[in-house]
RNA sequence: GGAGCGGUAGUUCAGUUGGUUAGAAUGCCGGCCUGUCACGCCGGAGGUCGCGGGUUCGAGUCCCGUCCGCUCCGCCA
């Protein structure tokens, strides 16, 4: 092995080109690849950036020459030489530096390395635990490192903007105390105080609402947050929030000003104008249309509903659930016409996974009759009028759910997008936003008996709808706004509420006692009376939006160091077992089991 | 808590109806090779078939249990 000495590299494995023909370079980096011709000798380093081809040639340096023989994959090289042109028409045109080469006459072997266990370039697919457990080569590889320095690029275009939009980077404590509403937290006992524990912080809502209360005015902080629910492909146990609050402002400011940033974050990442302002659709269009609150409208395929005409029908399934207060409504699959048996029981599989008892369908044939196990059902005069309602030609493939209006939103909005993937409508280079507004305040919780939170217990009602409190929670509506990206929900704020009096009436709505309310959250109510300004704010999941702004079908591979869906990271092989004694520290018992 | 898919060489996978010595590609090691770029050619090494139990004359293959990974439901904004 070579000591570094004092050499400095002079320019990174991305950077030389034709123009540099003629200088003596000195570059440092990995062995990605080598071409051994017992001759000349080539190796593909590679660094952070790029790759650079270098060249060993025993005419040159037969020492050298030699030395270069024992190369073997992800050593660790200094190397001196001429920037050459490629000869002839030998140019690579798939690497950036492939006009040019670099002729070694010196080398230095910084570090061997073992063969590493999974190859390391981009074709290769590797299960994704061996990965992680190496995780530190796989983040070698340029498309993993291209992902981290998209992320540190978003990162460094939000500060920017918020730092020029008079916005404070605030840290708040990630020691906190447990919150009721919302996901299970995670806890972390404390030494010093038995049987007490902190819960480390779901989102910094109440500590940034009570910097607004402060008088800070703008307030912001790219910041972990954490919830101990299942895993999912978009969801980690700590995960990254560009969280932000500001005061005095309303609805219609805030969308601006994020508007403003999702604008610089791209053009960082992706170097592409996303042109705000960004299309808006109430809650209630978008479920209507999309039968969710997340809509993907990169494509149409929109929900058409057929209530009334079923209501009038003779199949008993749609008749039911219309004259139930249910629903009945459908989406026409264009041009869908030859899906096979086995493509239509695949997809009735998928729809009965999200609550749907069957899934009925309708293929049209060339002369605009049904072929449908549901056709003699309904007279031609029916037919007639679904088809005219979801502008069904011949060759279309219709869809319809019958249920409680929940449960066919739910159905067709997934099968929807089931479709598009099948039917390759998803591009995902392009980026649709859209902005959901006018969110119901609560929902019904079936299983509690009681009202919930859309959003969270701090998120202002519509100033018209507080009289409804009440009489009819389930009418008013909220000041919140959800930011959508291609059916992904990537941001979500809300006008809080700055009066105590507000804030306790929706409390009541929500079945929270004043007792149990002062004790969870009395702070927050005591310092509303304290001369709170208006507020509001938003929180954007990083990791999600970093997801889709690469191209990933996981939010895992825009995380340096992410946990298995069993929240374990094979790299630390953390959570571990502990110590007997931190564990009476802590006052646990340290041979609990279940 | 539940459903589905998967676990065989370092890696990615194949392995038929249960049958004798478990294969391929790639990587690795050795040799040859002066213009390759996923270099090429020749040779070689490399296996606890996730783990435990069962059925059987015989199990990678069938059955039961269990662990791990991924996707999804529930859960979670």
């Amino acid at each position: 092995m070579d000591s570094m000495g004092s050499l400095r590299r002079s320019h990174h494995c991305n950077e030389l080109g034709i123009e540099n023909v003629g200088d003596r370079v000195t570059l440092m980096g990995w062995v990605l690849r080598r071409r051994d011709h017992g001759g000349v000798i080539f190796i593909d380093l590679r660094d952070r950036q790029g790759i650079t081809q270098i060249v060993f040639n025993p005419e040159i340096n037969p020492q050298v020459h030699e030395k270069a023989h024992r190369l073997r994959s992800e050593w660790v090289l200094a190397v001196q030489g001429r920037v050459e042109p490629r000869p002839g028409d030998m140019a690579n045109p798939k690497l950036v530096t492939g006009e040019i080469e670099v002729l070694v006459d010196q080398l230095l072997i910084l570090n061997t390395s073992e063969t590493p266990p999974f190859p390391l370039d981009e074709e290769s697919d590797v299960s994704e635990m061996l990965r992680l457990q190496y995780r530190y080569l796989d983040l070698r590889k340029p498309e993993m490192a291209a992902n981290l320095i998209n992320r540190h690029l978003a990162v460094q275009a939000v500060r920017t903007y918020l730092n020029d939009n008079g916005f404070l980077d605030i840290e708040t404590p990630m020691l906190t105390r447990s919150t009721p509403e919302g996901a299970r937290d995670y806890l972390v006992p404390s030494r010093v105080n038995s049987g007490r524990f902190y819960a480390l912080p779901q989102s910094p809502q109440l500590f940034k609402q009570l910097l607004m209360i402060s008088g800070l005015d703008r307030y912001y902080q790219i910041v972990k947050c954490f919830r101990d629910e299942d895993l999912r492909a978009d969801r980690q146990p700590e995960f990254t929030q560009i969280d932000m609050e500001l005061s005095f402002v309303d609805e219609e400011q805030i969308i601006e000003i994020v508007e403003g940033m999702i604008a610089a974050l791209f053009l960082a990442t992706r170097g592409l104008d996303v042109e705000p302002p960004f299309k808006r659709i109430s809650y209630d269009e978008s479920l209507a249309r999309y039968g969710t609150d997340r809509p993907d409208t990169r494509f149409g395929m929109e929900l058409v509903d057929l209530t009334e005409i079923a209501a009038a029908c003779e199949f008993k399934v749609f008749r039911g659930a219309a004259d139930s207060g249910g629903t009945v409504r459908a989406l026409n699959a264009k041009g869908c016409g030859s899906f096979t048996r086995k493509e239509l029981d695949d997809l009735t599989d998928y729809a009965v996974q999200f609550g749907a008892r069957g899934l009925a369908w309708v293929k049209v044939k060339e002369d605009g009759s049904w072929q449908s196990p549901i056709a003699k059902f309904f007279s031609p005069e029916e037919q007639l009028k679904i088809a005219a309602a979801l502008q069904a030609e011949a060759g279309d493939l219709l869809f319809f759910g019958a249920d409680a209006v929940t449960v066919v939103c739910q159905v067709l909005g997934e099968l929807r997008v089931e479709l598009a993937r099948r039917l390759n409508l998803l591009d995902k280079s392009v980026f649709n936003f859209v902005w959901i507004t006018d969110f119901p305040l609560v929902e019904y919780d079936d299983k509690e008996k009681r009202f919930q939170a859309l959003h969270h217990p701090f998120t202002a009602p519509r100033e018209e709808d507080l009289e409804k409190l009440e009489s009819d929670p389930l009418a008013v509506y909220s000041r919140a706004y959800d930011l959508v990206l291609n059916g992904t929900e990537i941001g979500g704020g809300s006008i809080r509420i700055h009066s105590s009096e507000t804030q306790l009436k929706v409390l009541k709505a929500l079945s929270i006692s004043e007792e149990e309310a002062n004790e969870k959250f009395g702070f927050l109510l005591r310092a509303l009376e304290f001369g709170a300004p208006p507020h509001g704010g938003i929180a954007f999941g990083l990791d999600r939006l970093l997801m889709i702004i690469t191209g990933n079908d996981s939010i895992r591979n825009v995380i340096a160091f992410p946990k298995t869906q069993k929240a374990t990271c094979p790299l630390t092989d953390a959570p571990s077992p502990v110590a007997r004694k931190q564990l009476t520290e802590l006052y646990l018992r340290p041979d609990w089991k279940e």
